[in-house]
RNA sequence: GCCCAGUUAGCUCAGUGGUUAGAGUACUUGCUUGACAUGCAAGAGGUCGCUGGUUCAAGUCCAGCACUGGGCACCA
């Protein structure tokens, strides 16, 4: 074995062995109980980023730790087919390649897509894997498969059959950049300064004009009316008088409408029903005519007139100018306003007249929201339900056309006949009101995130309702960013709950973003972005797991640093290390077995033995409760802090057979058994290294091939007496060492050490396990008793109720002897002074517990006698 | 405007009403100590955002405020 720990290989090897294995996939466990997971779909067009890592580290780490405990663990992977993020990034190849998606049409196009995707919607899978995950490959699925398509179509009908979906002109997000309509959600909003213009409107008869406030004057081209709130005074003579558009020279009616705020501006509105959704309410309440000015391609259409073909924003300038020019324009000032831009092409959106296809989301979110409040799914962290619970209640119908060609296409005909609509699973031969033949197929289709949502379902084989579905759904946990809350997360409880009458999943686990050591959010243009795969390769992905999920916070963001995955790979190297320590001592442990009945255990054994058994209640109860970072951490401490820094180093003079063989086989037994405990409690968060050394470990009746297939491990060993006894040890050991460090006694210098108590139990303690202290203080010589006078130069120190005293003869500094006894005297005197406060109080003396009562008063004896003793010491030294 | 989260060591973060508020990292000092210098030992570093309240007892619970980040909704 190397001295370090050399990730590469081993990664690797067992992500073959295991696959090999067939390990991933579900086997029946001894609980006899399921744990099933889906796995967010990342997106076709997707590269691993630390989004996806983190996200399923979580998951892993709970596959991992279920498998162990017994379960029959599923976890679907698969992937999403993206439509307009796959389309853009498909249609920007072809650009390179001197084509369009037009030139080429539909069919051809589509035929492209389904290439890219074999080509590289698995990528990502591959990447995944270098991360170690432990999904079930066989089940993998795509959003667009038969199996999927299937389930879309029959969750389309029945919504359709039920009057929730339906179609209708309305305003929408339309994207210019991608050319098609957007979800209320699909659109980011952002401040932005602009400017408002001040247009002058004049009426038709006389001179007079009324001056309109706007931020987008191109629109004017669309407005069919003027509108002012019905009780604002200034307006009141003015029914029934009509204006003239500028530059256009249509007439347009002056019109009273409630919702007109007559503080804004100068209380007068332009009404433009087909671009702007407010205008649009008024339009249908005054049925004012809609004139849709724009191209889907946002350039102004015919309407324009002399606008016609112009971009939107050369439009606006143009019309700006002119309006100028012809002394329609009144004044601009500076405004700040929101734009709303696409989440996928983030370009401008434009509210749009067209006709689409919604879903009436009322009813459904109804039940969503009563299953979370009746706790059906529970919210981790819990305050995340606060913002479902919002936004559900405050949801509106969701347009679920896209006017894109890669996706699930609207199983919907339109007769050319009776214009009425056929909605089939099937091609109709005829439409189901004329029973027409001329029918076309809806052009459009599904919104994404129609077909993700029914993701938890559509991958257990549902409509239909086989032995995998039975077996797992409802799933046991989703592991999702908050990020995809409202787009994801909402819409699968509300369609799991409208089509299995179950919940998708009993928990659902919102993990933060990861953003930059800065706390911002990850993003290409930003140039902040971290490659999980470079980290990996870098510092081996153990130790790049566990950072993650050590970092991992509740606060929306976790702010990422390489610094720490360097730590953690310190800490690979750490266990590496106590390993090879271990295998190297294990040299004539066949005898083991005849050990496991001995009796015969020191107390650092005990000691170890009681801590790990503790652990072992911690971790389990920890991941239970989806905690990650609390176990991670604990792991860390106890692997380090506890058997390194002092089992190890305990154990070191019993290996080299300085207690002879009874004692050297006891320390071996437990080295290993500890060790190979802790390494399964680790297994999930560091799958790889882990695994290496189990392989490497002898073997017991438990454990298996793999360390992914043996058993969580329990224990019962816990031993308060050890523990405390343990502690008496340490704490005079870590004086010891103080005092040798303050004094400057050089490390290689052997001292003589002169512990005194009166206490009979802890003489006994000091006694029994004087090797301890004498082996990790550098102790020549050492002297216990109740009745020790100190030679005079000596330091001393009290832990507990034990005097510590190191003669140092000439090499004493008195002065900074007394100095340091001084400042713990300082120390002691500010303690016992706010203790003595305490246990005075009556009130305390009445109302708290008896128990704590009991325990302070006796610190405060203890601390008394600390200071009594300093006390004396200081006079000897005057 | 409404809502959510956060504010603890230089930095990144733990902290479950009850010892002297912890860890990693950075820093200082000393060490090639038989697993590990990706290491070992020791040390320094804190008005727990502010103001009140509840309590015998508050970093922890409650209220208000300030600041930071985020979400949602808005008037052209």
């Amino acid at each position: 074995m190397q001295k370090r720990y050399e990730p590469e290989e081993i990664e690797k090897k067992w992500q073959d062995f295991w696959e090999e294995k067939d390990y991933f996939s579900p086997h029946p466990g001894r609980k006899k109980d399921t744990f099933s997971m889906v796995m967010p779909p990342p997106n076709i067009t997707g590269v691993l980023h630390m989004g996806h890592a983190l996200n399923n580290t979580l998951q892993d780490i709970m596959a991992r730790f279920k498998r162990m405990q017994g379960y029959e663990v599923l976890w679907v992977p698969g992937i999403d087919h993206a439509g307009i993020a796959t389309q853009n990034v498909v249609e920007r190849d072809l650009v390179k390649k001197g084509l369009n998606r037009k030139k080429i049409g539909r069919e051809e196009f589509n035929k492209r897509v389904w290439e890219w995707k074999e080509k590289y919607g698995e990528r990502i899978f591959s990447q995944l894997k270098n991360l170690g995950i432990s999904c079930s490959w066989e089940h993998r699925s795509f959003t667009m498969d038969k199996k999927h398509s299937k389930a879309v179509r029959e969750v389309f009908i029945q919504l359709y059959k039920q009057g929730y979906i339906y179609r209708g002109n309305y305003i929408i997000n339309w994207c210019p950049g991608c050319q098609t309509a957007l979800s209320d959600i699909e659109v980011e909003y952002e401040e932005k300064r602009g400017k408002l213009y001040y247009i002058k409107y004049p009426f038709k008869k006389g001179k007079r004009y009324l001056i309109i406030a706007t931020t987008r004057p191109e629109t004017m081209l669309g407005d069919t009316a003027v509108a002012a709130h019905p009780k604002d005074e200034r307006f009141k003579n003015l029914q029934g008088k009509r204006l003239i558009l500028p530059l256009i020279g249509r007439e347009l009616p002056l019109i009273y409408d409630e919702y007109v705020d007559p503080e804004f501006g100068t209380g007068a509105l332009k009404v433009t029903p087909a671009h702007d959704p407010n205008d649009f309410l008024i339009g249908k309440r005054h049925n004012l005519p809609f004139i849709n000015i724009l191209n889907p391609d946002g350039t102004i259409n015919k309407e324009g007139r002399i606008y016609e073909g112009l971009e939107r924003f050369k439009c606006r300038e143009r019309i700006v100018n002119e309006l100028k020019e012809r002394g329609y324009l009144k004044k601009i000032e500076d405004y700040t306003y929101r734009i709303g831009r696409c989440y996928r092409c983030k370009t401008l959106v434009e509210p749009y007249l067209s006709p689409q296809w919604f879903i009436k989301m009322g009813d459904l979110a109804h039940q969503a929201i009563k299953a979370v409040k009746e706790e059906k799914i529970e919210f981790v962290p819990s305050f995340w339900k606060k913002s479902y619970f919002q936004w559900m209640e405050d949801i509106h119908d969701w347009c679920i056309s896209r006017q894109i060609w890669w996706g699930h296409q609207i199983p919907a005909w339109f007769c050319q006949d009776c214009e009425k609509i056929t909605v089939s699973i099937n091609e109709p031969e005829e439409c189901s009101y004329c029973g027409g033949k001329n029918l076309k197929e809806d052009e459009d289709v599904l919104d994404t995130w129609f077909s993700s949502s029914l993701w938890p379902f559509s991958t257990l084989g549902w409509p239909g309702k086989g032995k995998e579905f039975k077996k797992f759904y409802s799933t046991s946990l989703l592991c999702s960013g908050w990020d995809i809350l409202f787009f994801w997360v909402s819409r699968m409880i509300m369609m799991g709950l409208k089509f299995t009458g179950k919940v998708p999943f009993h928990k659902i686990y919102i993990h933060p973003l990861i953003g930059d050591e800065k706390g911002k959010k990850m993003s290409k243009s930003k140039g902040n972005v971290v490659d999980p795969l470079a980290l990996m390769e870098k510092y081996g992905t153990d130790a790049f797991r566990f950072s993650l999920i050590a970092l991992k916070t509740d606060s929306p963001y976790t702010r990422f640093s390489e610094e720490r995955v360097r730590g953690y790979r310190n800490f690979a190297n750490k266990i590496w290390n106590a390993s090879r320590f271990t295998l190297m001592n294990l040299q004539d442990f066949q005898l083991q077995k005849k050990l496991k009945n001995k009796k015969y255990i020191e107390l650092s054994d005990r000691w170890i033995l009681s801590r790990y058994s503790s652990l072992t209640k911690k971790i389990s109860s920890n991941l239970n409760n989806l905690l990650f970072s609390e176990p991670a951490q604990l792991l860390y401490q106890f692997i380090w802090g506890e058997f390194c820094d002092w089992y190890i180093e305990l154990v070191k003079m019993r290996l080299l057979n300085k207690k002879g063989a009874e004692s050297r086989y006891t320390a071996q037994w437990t080295l290993c058994q500890v060790l190979k405990g802790t390494l399964k409690m680790l297994h999930p968060f560091m799958p790889f290294i882990t695994e290496e050394i189990f392989q490497r470990l002898p073997e017991d009746k438990d454990d298996k091939e793999s360390i992914m297939i043996s058993s969580w491990p329990e224990s019962e060993r816990e031993d308060e007496g050890a523990e405390k006894k343990m502690n008496l040890l340490m704490e005079i050991i870590q004086e010891v060492r103080t005092i040798r460090s303050e004094m400057k006694i050089p490390p290689q210098k052997e001292i003589d050490l002169l512990l005194k108590t009166s206490d009979k139990k802890n003489l006994n303690i000091l006694r029994e396990n004087n090797s301890y202290i004498v082996n990790l203080t550098k102790t020549k010589q050492l002297l216990i008793g109740k009745d020790i006078t100190p030679i005079k130069g000596s330091v001393s120190s009290l832990t507990g109720n034990v005097e510590i005293f190191i003669p140092l003869k000439d090499l004493i500094d008195i002065e900074k002897e007394k100095k340091r006894l001084k400042k713990d005297r300082e120390k002691l005197n500010r303690e016992l002074f706010f203790l003595e406060k305490k246990v005075s109080q009556p009130q305390f003396l009445s109302k708290a517990p008896p128990e704590l009562i009991k325990e302070e008063k006796e610190k405060r004896e203890a601390l008394q006698h600390k200071l009594k003793k300093l006390k004396q010491r200081l006079e000897e030294m005057e």
